[in-house]
DNA sequence: GCCAACGTTGGC
DNA sequence: GCCAACGTTGGC
């Protein structure tokens, strides 16, 4: 079976709503909650298995790349929009066709500090970072290769 | 708290 | 199909 070259990603979450200390604690989780048909479609079709992801925390102190995370199933239906009782309920989802989807991803490695948006805009291959673009609010985001080894390059170097 | 950027909605 | 109005995101 040909194998598929691993894809990074970048996902984006509020620590309020969800935290890299609440993924270390869960080892696993479903990334719900997704209502972007761009994010959509990555979650659906693009994220698979063995695919590797940057953990983000966005309108936190620091914005910064926390950890990192392994995808460990592949896109399917996000319940939560089935559910009225659910803060991302949505009437148009119908479980017979749904409208939105999510993976579950893994604990890989909380960093030992955050990646903040100050060193990934100094690093010159993380400076091209999505995630740094002016007005970038989706919070599903393709990662290069380049970029995910500049990101671990940065981890590495903030231990000493 | 502010506000620019962006996505969605709905009237026409 | 256009686009103004609106709601949300998210950095600062």
């Amino acid at each position: 079976m040909a194998k598929r070259k691993t894809h990074y990603w970048l996902l984006k979450s509020e620590p309020n709503a969800y935290s890299i200390d609440d993924l270390v604690k869960d080892r696993t989780t479903h990334w719900d909650g997704v209502r972007n048909y761009q994010a959509r479609n990555m979650l659906r079709d693009e994220i698979l298995v063995g695919d590797k992801v940057l953990f983000y925390h966005s309108n936190a102190d620091p914005m910064a790349i926390v950890g990192t995370a392994t995808v460990v199933q592949n896109g399917y239906p996000d319940h939560t929009a089935f559910d009225k009782t659910d803060k991302h309920y949505d009437e148009k989802s119908d479980p017979d066709n749904p409208r939105w989807f999510m993976v579950d991803i893994e604990i890989a490695q909380k960093f030992a500090e955050p990646i903040t948006r100050d060193m990934l805009r100094e690093n010159e291959i993380t400076a091209g970072m999505m995630v740094l673009a002016k007005g970038s609010r989706l919070s599903v985001q393709p990662v290069t290769e380049d970029e995910w080894k500049a990101v671990h390059k940065l981890a590495k170097a903030k231990l000493k």
